[in-house]
DNA sequence: ATAGATTTGTTCGTATGTATA
DNA sequence: GTATACATACGAACAAATCTA
């Protein structure tokens, strides 16, 4: 597997949107396929060492940009 | 008695000030009852059009004042 | 059937950096 | 130089939905 990408805390551009463009990336290269679970807020968190409310924010962004959907108690989803 | 209900960002009176004015005048007419919650600091930002922090500095003052308690997770409460 | 774990969703608390007046 | 205001970021608590043992 491919070394991830990772989030540059000293760039100009906020971490959040930093982590929605890997995310994004992974959906459009079909790195995570139609369907799949995205991994969980928690995992997201340790994997790119960024905060609750980061994830949270980069994932709402690609809610609303109708890439994903979410289930409260299930996960997101690629749309 | 003229009664103010929006913010006016050229008033020589700080945001957050009028902010709190705003809410204290909320709870002392009963427009939110006793235990009752006041909207929530995203809510406010919304409907105020200020900021995360200006917002969070009003509340802090009228909790300071004694007028209302909080509670992470719950939000604030009229006391 | 219910108890526990996981997950999303919402909330407050604190801190930092940037821009402006 | 100080105070205000905004945006970002991290941290934590609470609740509800979901799944499973």
């Amino acid at each position: 597997m491919p070394r991830q990408q990772v989030i540059d805390h000293d760039a100009g551009e906020p971490v959040w949107l930093q982590l929605t463009a890997i995310l994004r990336h992974q959906i459009e290269t079909a790195q995570i396929g139609r369907g799949k679970l995205l991994p969980s807020i928690r995992t997201l968190m340790q994997t790119y060492e960024v905060s609750d409310g980061t994830v949270k924010r980069a994932l709402a962004q690609l809610k609303a940009d109708g890439l994903v959907d979410s289930v409260p108690g299930r996960g997101y989803f690629v749309l």
